[in-house]
DNA sequence: CTCCTTACTTACTAGTTAGTAAGTTCGTCG
DNA sequence: CGACGAACTTACTAACTAGTAAGTAAGGAG
């Protein structure tokens, strides 16, 4: 019986298309979809523009790739036992902490603030991808406000569902008044949603 | 003495720099400014793209006056005694007026959404001329926010320019949930607005 | 009538864009 | 060894990009 021939780099290697995704989803975030190319995205990974379209046909099937990828991590992070566990409450810490080190990350604006301004030039395939994600991150934000009514630990006036749009958009656009302006103007804004949602203040945080 | 030869055409008619800035708008709102080209101005206005480059040398010209008529508009608006005898809290209504007439403009974003998306790309001289667009803009709101406050047509909780900046945020990602989804997501975003800012509810407008 | 300015058009450049087609290299499987 | 497929590269196209330079039509001033 052959010992698994060496389990050190298996054959599932697909890097490649990993980090072209990776690279496409810093450019972005930083710039919009419109304003970056294939030529970009293989200048920093060094290789040719064609490998990209080797991975990605048309740029409308990276946008979408992009956008599913981001949907499967919001799936995943919204089940992990480190975030269910907690109160609605650091929940809610939890999502700005995700927006706050997307800030860190050199300005980055989050996918809806991103693809929202040049909604009306992406293909068919992409505006249904963004709607679904969209449609699911609010739903989630729709159960945190929910549980935290009825806990009492977050206050709020209207339905969860409306709060919960007016919260993502405030995020969204928060992120892009911190690179207009500094951080400073991102903080006054998240500091403003505390204020106004949490009357006991953010849970403090486990040290990561 | 002659009687001024026909005043029927007066010598000033820069009539296409003006069509040139409503196209080049128009386009930017909907489309953002890296995904349109002097091109497509062109094609719209029948004239030729070099036509546009005699009036803006530049993108970034172009760019830099689009933002600047946007701020004389608004210092403009802001002084009218039609809104500078309204209470704060219609005053405020007028505001959120505008970015619906805009929605209703085919989906049209505002300045600061469309902008600071491509933040990163634009040219020095458009980043500068859009922080002073937005300064005076978080200005005239964190005045209406404390003079209502004062009067107790408006409340919130914090400070009144925290909260502008959230209002404004707010209302610029209202606009590109419109055109995700749909005018209901706005109203939504909008209602809650009202809801929480003004316990009377939104006064009412003399008929247009 | 001539000159000059304004507001363009025609014709062009150099660079970039998404996308394609035809190889090439390399590891694996039979 | 030889075929094969995966992951590329090289070489290309057609369209579009911002921007420029030179020419032109028209109106007013002297």
């Amino acid at each position: 019986m052959k010992p698994s021939p060496l389990p050190s780099v298996p054959p599932a290697l697909p890097d490649t298309r990993r980090r072209i995704l990776d690279e496409a989803e810093a450019l972005l975030l930083t710039r919009g979809f419109q304003a970056f190319s294939y030529q970009h995205i293989a200048k920093a990974l060094n290789v040719k523009p064609a490998a990209i379209h080797y991975h990605f046909p048309t740029k409308d099937d990276l946008g979408v790739a992009l956008i599913q990828r981001q949907g499967a991590r919001l799936a995943k992070w919204r089940t992990l036992p480190r975030l269910t566990e907690l109160t609605p409450a650091a929940q809610f810490g939890e999502l700005l902490e995700v927006y706050i080190s997307h800030l860190r990350r050199e300005g980055q604006l989050c996918y809806f603030g991103s693809l929202s301004v040049g909604f009306e030039v992406l293909g068919e395939p992409m505006r249904q991808e963004l709607r679904r994600f969209t449609a699911a991150l609010t739903g989630w934000v729709t159960e945190v406000l929910t549980a935290g009514r009825a806990t009492g630990e977050i206050r709020f006036l209207g339905e969860p569902a409306a709060k919960a749009a007016q919260i993502l958009t405030t995020l969204a656009g928060a992120l892009q008044v911190a690179r207009v302006y500094d951080a400073r103007g991102f903080d006054l804004i998240i500091g403003q949603l505390i204020v106004e949602l949490l009357p006991n203040g953010l849970p403090p945080r486990p040290a990561a």
